[in-house]
Parts: C-alpha cells; structure tokens; sequence
DNA sequence: GTGCTGCGTTAACATACGTTGAAGCCGACA
DNA sequence: TGTCGGCTTCAACGTATGTTAACGCAGCAC
C-alpha cells in the first residue's frame, strides 16, 4: 500500500507512475512528535512546510476565557501549512492529539511541485480547497444541526476521510479523540458529548469498543446524519478502497 | 478611487503600476444582479469566474428540512468561484443579499494572469486563504462565544473588510442584512437576533440609522467582542484609507 | 499495593436560546 | 391615499444545552 499522501492526492488528481514515485521521495524524512505537543504556534512563521504522515492532529485556536476551539483535524495525508509563506504568521495553531509521524518538506521541495509536477500541483490546489469545503460544512453543522446529528456528521466525514488514507473499514475506524476533544470540536461541553454519544449507542446507530467506532447500519447512519459527501470533492466514494483491519 | 478588487489585493501583495492596470480591464465588463437571485447554484460547474463588484452577497447551504445557513458574505472585491474548476462543482450557491455588480472573467483571463503576473497570482492566493482564515474564525464564533459577542465580531469583521475596499468611514458602514439573515449567519433564531441587537443599542455600543450601523467607541467595542484581526491577514490596519461618507 | 491523574459517567439545577403567534411598522406600488 | 408584504418587535412558554460537583475506573509512577 503507498503512502497516505499519494493515496489522498489520487482524489485530486489523475497522478501517473512519476508523480507518484516523486510522492514517494516528498515523504521520505519522518520525524515523531509526542500527543499534546504543538506542531505550530499561533504567530508562527515556519520555515518548512509540514505533512501528517500518521496520527492525529487538529487545528485550534484559544480564547481569551480559555475556551479551545478545534476547527479541523488532520489526518494522515494532510498538510499543516502548505500556504503560510503567502499569509506570514499562522492566525492558529496545530497539536498532535495522538503520537505523530510528521514530515518536514522544505520549500524548495514545494516550489520543485509547482513547477515541474502539474499533476501534483493540481491535486494540492485540490486539498486546500476541499479544507474549505469542509470548514463551510462544519460551519453549517454548527449552526443547523442538533448536536445528536452534528457528532454524526463528523463521524461520517472522518470514516471517509481515513477511508481514502487506508485506515478504515467499511464501517469502521480508530477515533483517538477525548470526549473534551470532540466537545471543543462541535462547541457543546463534554457532559453533552457523553449524552449524545449514549444516545447514539442506546439508539444502535454507533458502537464503541474502546476507541474504535463501528457502524452497524452505515446507510442508516448517514441517513440519520443528514450526510452529504459531495462537499469533499471524493472521486468516486464506491472505488475508494478500504483496508482489511480497523 | 480604484476598483475594489484591486484596493482588496493591495492587501494581499505589493502590486505595480501594470498589476493595477491590467485589473483595471479584468473588471470593465459588468452585469446586474437583482436581490434574492442566485448568482450560482449547488451543483452548478461555472463556465467563467464571477467576482462581486458592488453589493452584498452570500454563500449558503439549505438543509432537508429547509434550515438556510450562511457560510460567507461577499463584499465588493470578493470572488465566487475563483477555483471551481478543479473542483468540480459548486458545493454550495451563492445569493445575491442585495442588488450586485458583477463581473464574468472568462478562464482564460484567469490563465493569462496566473502565467503572467505573478504578483496578482500571489494576491489571489493570498485571498483565497484569507477565505479560509474567515472561516476558521466563524466557526471559532459559533463554537465558543455567545450570541451577542459572535455578532459584535462578525461587525468588526465587515467594518474592516468594508474599509479595505473603501466602503466604510471609520466608524460606520452600510449593512443591508435582515435580521432573518443575520440569524441564518450565527445559527440563531430572527427572534433572538432581534433581542441581541436591541441589548447592544440599549448598552451603546451600536447605532442603527436604517441599515447603517456606526460604532460609538470602536476600541471598546472591539474589546467587548474580543476582536482579533490577525486572521484577516491586512497589511496594516491603521493603513487602510477610510472612505468619507458612508 | 498505594496513590495520583486523566477520562468517562451521573445527577441536580440554571439559562441561553428556540418556538409560536400576534401586533406594529414601513416602504412599494396601485 | 390606501393596501399589501416584508420586516421588526414583543410576550409566553418550552427545551436543548451549560454548569457544577461528585464518583468510578483504568493506567501509571513509585
């Protein structure tokens, strides 16, 4: 199986044997980072540009009060700050939730992309642009749908997203995130989360065996979700693989 | 006076004499559009690039059960659909709030651009993750902080962008929203946007003439809603000109 | 084993916000 | 000038969700 970069990157674009194989190479260079360890500062201006290889992150910023707002998690594949060189300074800042593989690309490797990989290039215009989508949808989320509905949806689009790296079932997949952690993520308090999440097991929707969720009726559960994964921008959501173990 | 999109990506890049020349052209051909109209649909996959010249604009998602949530607003300067063309389709629409200008860029003006002025290429950029910036900061709005502070910040945020693009005096500007559109925004209820809106009158820390909202004490009131602009990534705020009427 | 520490679970109570429905206002238009 | 439709305002009442605080439990350090 190829790595969670190439595996996403193939939903943006029609990559061939040589984007691939230069993929490959981007991703070479590992480096750990330790679970509630920050990748990035807000304020930040980094130097390289850097990639969630495996684990979990998230996107969060803090208010004056104290109050974490997360409002995105990366995935494996996903790119922390593809584009800060044009902003300046990060407005927010990224933690691994879980023990992290992260890459350090350098720039000159990005500018190498851009200028002689059009595929990829493509493909990684495609990724920012999907991030927007998903932050348009987490938004509406927040404000239309009822908290049972809202964790659903999440889940929902977290099944598909690791779906598309190889790190879920059909039904199934690893969810290392605390209850404080999802109630940061959908804005309700984590005495809330705990109820919904009752709820939603009471109601057969999910099943929680440790931390890995699995989904007995996924139709069912999308239905309920109100899911509609076009705002992911999937090539075909029946082609995209799914790996054996959850 | 400048067009808007230009005064929008002085923010964005340090742009020449030719840059500005050459936006000048990008924006002379120009249509109408009448409120309520849909400028895009969901779906929809957009022949030409469309950009808001004068007028109030948004994107918005309707749910199943009718529920609207607005995810944007686009001011003068704003781009519809800058990127859809990797995408895909449009996952959401766009409405106009108000009666618009708007511009259709053909693709190829687009291409000309990106190939041949890389300081307005670097502009574009910049503003497409500025977008993405604003929606981070929604989200963070409609996550943690309660319904009079969420519409005190979205305030701040149209005053300065209004200012960007020369459409606000210091203190005061033009905001042609409904309060059943205000709610679609913050994921309130008209009824209690209403009560939000008269606490922040009866406290003064807003005035309603109409639609023009002016703010007595700006500093203050940014304080109260506990306003940031660095997400919004401007050069310099105290550098922004300040139209003189409003 | 003992005692932290982080996380999940519960309960009782408080409140911000939603819902419904009716009344008033105001500009558009005949 | 009058009527109409869209918008704002108001009141009464219902509820989803927040808050606080306590307890249990597993993992880990010692």
């Amino acid at each position: 199986m190829s790595n969670p970069l190439t595996m996403k990157l193939e939903q943006g674009a029609e990559l061939q044997a040589s984007d691939r194989a230069r993929l490959e190479t981007v991703v070479a260079q590992t480096r750990k980072v330790a679970p509630r360890e920050d990748l990035i500062r807000e304020g930040e201006i980094p130097e390289n540009v850097r990639l969630v290889l495996d684990g979990f992150a998230c996107r969060y910023k803090v208010l004056p009060d104290g109050k974490r707002s997360i409002v995105a998690f990366l995935l494996p594949g996903d790119f922390c700050d593809l584009h800060v060189a044009i902003l300046g300074s990060m407005d927010h800042a990224i933690c691994a939730l879980t023990p992290c593989t992260i890459v350090e690309i350098p720039r000159s490797t990005i500018d190498d992309l851009t200028q002689n990989f059009p595929r990829i290039t493509r493909a990684l215009w495609w990724a920012t642009l999907v991030d927007e989508g998903i932050l348009r949808e987490w938004l509406v989320s927040m404000g239309q749908r009822p908290s049972d509905k809202q964790l659903a949806h999440l889940i929902c689009e977290l099944l598909l997203r690791m779906q598309v790296v190889g790190r879920a079932t059909e039904n199934s997949f690893f969810l290392p995130l605390t209850q404080e952690e999802l109630g940061d993520t959908l804005g309700i308090s984590t005495v809330h989360v705990n109820r919904v999440l009752q709820q939603l097991r009471e109601d057969g929707l999910i099943k929680l065996q440790g931390r890995t969720v699995t989904i007995p009726d996924v139709e069912k559960f999308k239905q309920f979700a109100e899911f509609n994964p076009n705002y992911l921008h999937l090539r075909d959501t029946k082609d995209i693989p799914v790996s054996d173990a959850g």
